[in-house]
DNA sequence: GTCTATACGGCGATAGAC
DNA sequence: GTCTATCGCCGTATAGAC
């Protein structure tokens, strides 16, 4: 019987925080069993290694980001209100977990296994009626002529990139934990007005 | 005596290239011991440690391309041109080491001694002459009001986020390599040409 | 399910011969 | 300057008692 509710999910939600916080590479199973306040040996009881217990992390972060953006891009709205919506969203999901940004951008570069750890980041983005609505308004001439990528690889960083240099910025500007958030929270209208406008069908 | 041309330059040189492929911490002081053809103990007599090599070859990296770049910001070409200058540059220099975006980003995520390496790399960019002439233009009416450091952060994002999802890009949508080049090379109008227009002056 | 105890290999780093 | 040899430590993983 379990000493305390799940020790399986006290080990997942402690190594979670840890890989975010630290990166996979830094945190030790030690460091792991240390913070879930269990024994080691529970670790490899529970997931075979620290890397299986990472695949497991590395889904589930996923997974609960994925559905919600994903609804937005298959929508039914029109160009301008999907890119407001998706912004909006992208950047509030991010706010709320701003190392979430270099933790998959950390599992993207890895070497080993990039391929099984690139088809779960790869699900967060489905951008077929997305693309499919650009090159439709493209034609009948309700935005400029584009390339789905590009502007799909613009909107992209103009959302996660600034997480990403977090401290970088923060630390140029003097920025307090509160500014940065304001400085984040700009965005939110800032990147669709910039977008959008890129779009506008030329006089 | 030395064997061969210079120890201290193969040892770098390795370390370099590792640090850039596989990340600083799954990069083993033996591995580069053997990539650079030397013996374990050579590592420790030219640098005391791995994290001392580290630091050389942050500094290295950022200085080798750190001065063209603040060049230009700090030049006095008028504010559009300076855009299209710094962007072509930039992503000139990434192109030829694609490898440098996630490298500096996993860097700056690297809890321990953050504040040292971040300085390393805040020397990257001297905006101090950038955000004046943006001030001046903007009050002048010639641009459009806007907060200088949402701009730089914007055309930042812009030029190097592609690279740290360039895994990602190609895997989507079936770039080779020779694709993403191009896809890349694309941005260096696009973006200057994204930026300025939503500079312009409103009517 | 949870614990103790430990095997094993790889790690960063150094002493000391040449 | 360069090598061999080795230290002590840490990370992963497992055996086996309870």
């Amino acid at each position: 019987m379990p000493r305390s509710k799940n020790t399986e999910q006290k080990i997942f939600d402690a190594a979670t925080e840890l890989f975010l916080e630290n990166g996979v590479d830094r945190t030790s199973v030690r460091d792991i069993a240390s913070k879930a306040k269990i024994n080691l040996a529970l670790m490899n009881y529970y997931f075979r290694s620290k890397e299986n217990l990472f695949d497991a992390i590395l889904t589930q972060l996923v997974q609960n980001n994925t559905k919600k953006l994903i609804k937005v891009l298959d929508s039914d709205l029109p160009l301008e209100d999907k890119i407001r919506d998706y912004v909006h969203l992208y950047i509030s999901l991010l706010a709320e977990n701003p190392l979430l940004v270099s933790f998959f951008m950390s599992t993207l570069h890895r070497s080993r296994d990039r391929i099984t750890k690139l088809k779960a980041i790869s699900s967060l983005y489905s951008t077929e009626k997305f693309t499919q609505q650009i090159i439709e308004e493209s034609k009948s001439g309700k935005i400029r002529r584009v390339d789905p990528t590009q502007l799909y690889v613009d909107m992209l960083s103009l959302i996660a990139f600034p997480f990403a240099i977090k401290m970088l910025v923060m630390d140029k500007r003097s920025f307090t934990e509160e500014e940065f958030n304001a400085f984040i929270e700009e965005r939110k209208e800032r990147i669709p007005a910039m977008l959008i406008e890129s779009l506008k069908p030329l006089p």
